[in-house]
DNA sequence: GAATATATTGTACTTATTACAATCCCGTAT
DNA sequence: ATACGGGATTGTAATAAGTACAATATATTC
């Protein structure tokens, strides 16, 4: 399926700057930022602001088609895979990456009053690059 | 034990600040941020500086004395309970607190080349309060 | 008590993100 | 085909959290 239909699916109007912005995020492990999208994407689409970037990514995660991920370290982060996987980030470089190895922990059963909406499971220290680098 | 037995174990000298820093993150369970312990400190240290309360934090996370949650949203809360558990950030008011009857996985085995330092599993919606406010 | 090391303070700066108003674009109705 | 209207996009300005840095104050060692 394409990512025009993958948009629709989720209620979200196919404009060209979103079917880029996801096909931006949908083609990297890398687990981006808004900014390392918008800097991807600024010399194919030179016109394209940071905030449009921003709010398309924070749709992107209201509707279910990315998520969101909020680790140590300044800015949020992006993953338009949506299952539920594992987590790292590494204090060297600052990269992301999946622990695919690692299974998941289910979303914790909601205690008396809580409505749990999402949950995360990750993981920080150092990446094959860096431990190699810095430790021995 | 007191306070400054505690810093001292963990190789913190004892200063006023750090004790008074300390002692107020020990006595709470809502997971304060750098600014609220600031403006909570304040009025007894009107000469406290920002940057002290940020720095002393960071040394605390960097020794073991608290824990750094990067949760979802934009700030750094801290925990005096460094035991493993799980956090849930409520998106309505932002609190966050212990999800004390759900079991934290254990940190992730390494993978190839991996060095796991600290993880994290947390979840988010909304709090008691805030989902009897606005659901129903 | 002088010399040295460490901690604290205040200010300036950076970086990620948001607010907002003006403009643009696109689908539909005339 | 043209006009209308609402959502999307843009650019700028503002905010908020955190960091860098140099000066001052406090503590420790000699
Ligand atoms: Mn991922
Ligand atoms: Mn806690
Ligand atoms: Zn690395
Ligand atoms: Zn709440």
């Amino acid at each position: 399926m394409d990512s025009t239909e993958r948009l629709k699916e989720k209620g979200i109007r196919p404009s060209h700057q979103r079917i880029r912005i996801y096909e931006t995020l949908a083609s990297t492990k890398a687990h981006p930022s808004a900014e390392a999208i918008y800097k991807e994407l600024s010399e194919e689409l030179p016109t394209l602001s940071r905030t449009t970037v921003y709010s398309t990514l924070d749709l992107f995660a209201e509707k279910g088609l990315a998520q969101r991920l909020a680790l140590s370290g300044s800015e949020l982060r992006y993953d338009a895979d949506i299952s539920r996987h594992v987590h790292f980030r590494c204090r060297g470089c600052g990269s992301v990456s999946d622990l695919a190895a690692v299974r998941a922990p289910a979303p914790p059963e909601a205690q008396e009053g809580y409505v749990v909406e999402s949950s995360q499971f990750y993981a920080e220290g150092l990446c094959p690059a860096c431990s190699s680098r810095l430790d021995p």
